[in-house]
RNA sequence: GUGGGUGUAGCUCAGGGGCAGAGCACUUGAUUGUGGUUCAAGUGGCCGGGGGUUCAAAUCCCCUCACCCACCCCA
């Protein structure tokens, strides 16, 4: 019996119109990458497990269950680009060259999760980070330049959700604060949050359940756990988007749920998605570079989801070129059809000839099919005479034309029609 | 990792122990060498896979796999 082969779970194939928005995301974001003085970074998909484990963070999920190890080996699949060009910059001792540096990349990343809708176990990332500057403009800057990218392939509606968790400081602070306030009430929060109150208290303020969000309600977040420096940071931020005319809404309950955030922590959802409604999300982490090399450099980023941009835009607009199709009356004309193409492809016109045995019906049936506007019917009568039909599929009309003379003939059309 | 749902033609799905179905799509025709609309005919199925019950299973039972959605988590 002949097996069935299909795709890896939680794994996609891109459509030709999946890949055509792929793709114009891919470019649109180059030229902002350009715009903004990024460069291109790509780096391998295999990382040294822990850099992950000390990047990301030994109790969060990604690295408690997420990571696609390689057999036998303490190498992951990268689940995540940050953790990997910070390694990139400390190796390349990039802190003794040019210290502040602005990268970007696109590539897949890969996590084990279960796949649903917006969740797969192999995605891509369109991600930008900004290294060797605590200065709220670079925030300012990240967020801007992820809106507007997610705006280039005309995703227009969205919104944008930031908070700041404060310096390590002020995460402890914070942390504690939410411990001693919930301990009494542990009981009424769900098993998992009663897990995460001592593990990881920040991520108790998350939880999406309705009880705990209740509770959680009930502790009236705001900016007290900021010490002054970071109140300031953060202030200095909101009032740059307010002068932009950008919206956002000031969301206290919002932390990340990897460890390396600190201050501005930010998240751009669509309400067309579903249940994993983040279209990309970021923040500053100004405590992964001491993690993973004892360096203080402070750094800010941002990722999108490529396949979360996709699935949310329901249609776009392709406008492909003006197409002309060859097509056969009559047998053994294959190689005039051939050479009638090579000419018409060296003049740079879109063309196209399928070559399989069918009728001049069956020939322009596919042709319209294909979305031709142009057809050239090559018969014998004609090219006995060194001329073609050349038929205009749109307006229903042909005419005889010299074969010298139809690529200045069809130039002139295509002209027209675009 | 946990729950719920769904697997029948290329696609969307109906059928629910006794001949395998519809619509769309596809192919071919409807006067010599001309597309879209219309009309006609045709191709196409291990009814996800394995086992069981039965004279008989796409249908009932068990197992399994895959997909979808949600939880969780994240982009």
């Amino acid at each position: 019996m002949k097996k069935k082969y299909s795709n890896v779970r939680g794994t996609i194939d891109f459509s030709p119109q999946q890949n055509f928005i792929y793709e114009s995301l891919r470019n649109e974001s180059i030229k902002l990458f350009g715009c903004y003085n990024y460069q291109q970074l790509i780096l391998p998909l295999l990382e040294e497990k822990s850099l992950f484990i000390k990047g990301v963070g030994q109790t969060t999920d990604i690295v408690q269950s997420q990571m696609m190890k390689i057999e036998g080996k303490d190498i992951v699949l990268r689940p995540e680009g940050t953790a990997q060009i910070v390694r990139y910059y400390l190796q390349n001792r990039l802190d003794k060259k040019n210290s502040f540096c602005k990268f970007f990349y696109i590539g897949p990343m890969f996590r084990g999760e279960r796949p649903q809708k917006g969740r797969l176990r192999q995605f891509n990332h369109v991600g930008a980070e900004i290294i060797g500057s605590n200065s709220f403009y670079l925030d300012a800057e990240v967020i801007l330049l992820a809106l507007k990218i997610v705006d280039s392939v005309g995703l227009t509606k969205k919104e944008l959700q930031i908070n700041s968790l404060g310096c390590e400081d002020d995460k402890k602070k914070l942390a504690k604060y939410i411990k001693e306030r919930l301990k009494k009430r542990k009981s009424r929060l769900c098993t998992n949050c009663q897990k995460r109150i001592e593990k990881n208290p920040l991520r108790v303020i998350d939880c999406k359940r309705p009880e705990c969000r209740k509770i959680v309600k009930s502790l009236k977040l705001n900016k007290n756990h900021l010490c002054p420096d970071c109140l300031n940071h953060f202030n200095n931020l909101l009032s740059i988007l307010d002068n932009l005319q950008i919206d956002y809404k000031y969301n206290p309950y919002l932390v990340r749920g990897l460890d390396y955030y600190t201050n501005t922590v930010f998240e751009i959802t669509s309400s067309q998605l579903g249940s994993q409604d983040a279209l990309g999300a970021g923040g500053r982490y100004n405590n992964l570079f001491n993690q993973l090399g004892g360096l203080d450099i402070p750094a800010v980023g941002f990722a999108l989801g490529v396949e979360r941009v996709i699935l949310a835009l329901d249609k776009i607009e392709v406008k492909p070129s003006p197409l002309v199709f060859v097509a056969r009356a009559g047998s053994g004309l294959e190689e005039k059809a051939f050479s009638v193409l090579t000419n018409l492809r060296n003049s740079n016109i879109v063309s196209a000839c399928d070559f399989r045995k069918k009728s001049l019906k069956a020939q322009l049936r596919y042709g319209q099919k294909i979305g031709s506007n142009f057809v050239i019917i090559l018969g014998e009568e004609e090219l006995k005479e060194k001329k073609v039909i050349l038929k205009d599929m749109e307006r229903s009309q042909q005419e005889t034309v010299e074969l010298g003379q139809l690529i200045t003939i069809l130039k002139e059309k295509i002209k027209k029609y675009a």
